[in-house]
DNA sequence: CTTACTCAAATTGTCGACAATTAATTATAC
DNA sequence: GTATAATTAATTGTCGACAATTTGAGTAAG
């Protein structure tokens, strides 16, 4: 029974899906009875995941009465976008110049082989997860692990409504919207392939910015989705 | 007995403290049984205080192997340095963007009074405090938690570091390095009262890759400091 | 002297139980 | 009918125990 095995690990990542997608929804208290029973577990591993993802922001907590799913709101939503900015400004600019000229040759490399399948991908979420690959990529050029482990939580928390909204974008306009960044994309390759760091920055803040700007409505639209299927506010 | 408490806190804030300043030696295994009866407590309080300090970079985990002290490198630290530079340039120029003259005025008054107590201090502790202070204040001024988070994240794992290179530095040229680095405060908040973002973002960036630049001997200083008390590497 | 093996000790992972607290429900007064 | 108080139920916080695994010591072989 006790196989110690690494429950937590699997507990972890389960409920870390959950709050990535808020099936917890936002403000709620999340049940440790019920999540164990669940995962088959007693609440001991659970509650070493959930206070794993209280500290990387995903919830929160407060004594005695447990945890809780992180807010949602258009405030929130602009905090992480901004904080975006923050980490891959930075990471792009060590990119370029940290790098020696085949390490940049083979980071343009690896970030045509992402856009080539981005280009042909129909799957709002495929869609998001190459997006998300692509600007990694570039932050890992950085040589800077912390800066990369920041960015992916930040990635994790705005997922949900990127995907709201990418899903919406793709219905509404045909999957014109979605490609229309394929050019900005091109862009800081070209940018990055010339070294020119100032203006390669100026170009994913711009990048990142347009996808700010879309925040407010798709958290909307993110309210309408998760408080739609079993209802009951 | 189980008076529900708040044990995790409390051993959360003790342990955090003890890994901030590398009272466990870098990489070395943290033995729960030890800790959890150095506190008085069972192991589950602290395993949940240490699930959630691996969740904030301060010790690291191998399923089955248990929690280690995080690693002490430089090129760590520069890691951190560099994060930090990405999350107070872009802080800043937000807090200039986003703040009315009022609130602009509000914050210049709130970093005259650190810089007041700064000025005649003598205590490499609260030197620290007080620097971390005002950068952090700035960075409120982004309205953006997530930032202000980050930050402080990221200072209290420089922490220990900083602290040995602030109190070297204090002892080899009586107070003098120290005090070199307030032109530089006192210029970024001119900068700030001129509403120069490019030029304020400039001024931090510098300002704080002059104390990166330090890193590389601090961090063997700091080593010799973790292995000098009770020594047998 | 080094390497491989065996066995014992130490350590981790998980569980079920129970006290303490908070939340919900019912009862009671106004 | 609403508000308040008492009682019950649900939930959290912590513990001690025990199986499974890893570590380390001691021993034997090469």
């Amino acid at each position: 029974m006790t196989k110690t095995e690494d429950r937590v690990g699997r507990v972890y990542d389960l409920v870390r899906r959950m709050a990535e997608n808020f099936e917890f929804k936002p403000e709620s208290q999340i049940n440790e009875v019920a999540l164990a029973k669940s995962f088959g577990t007693s609440r001991t591993p659970v509650r070493e995941a959930l206070n794993r993802l209280v500290a990387e922001g995903f919830l929160t907590f407060q004594a005695r009465r447990g945890f809780f799913c992180r807010p949602l709101s258009p405030s929130q939503i602009l905090s992480l976008y901004e904080a975006r900015i923050a980490v891959e400004t930075e990471a792009l600019r060590l990119a370029i110049r940290k790098s020696s000229d085949s390490q940049l040759a083979a980071l343009l490399e690896t970030l045509r082989g992402v856009l080539s399948e981005y280009d042909q991908c129909k799957d709002p979420r495929r869609l998001l997860e190459l997006d998300e690959q692509f600007h990694v990529d570039i932050a890992k050029g950085s040589k800077n692990q912390e800066l990369v482990r920041i960015l992916e939580n930040l990635n994790a928390r705005i997922r949900f409504v990127r995907l709201i909204d990418l899903k919406n974008a793709y219905l509404n306009d045909g999957a014109e919207t979605t490609t229309s960044q394929i050019p900005s994309h091109l862009m800081i390759m070209q940018n990055i392939a010339d070294r020119d760091e100032s203006v390669a920055v100026d170009t994913i803040r711009k990048h990142i910015e347009r996808r700010r700007e879309e925040t407010t409505e798709a958290v909307a639209k993110a309210f309408a989705e998760i408080y739609f299927v079993d209802d009951d506010a």
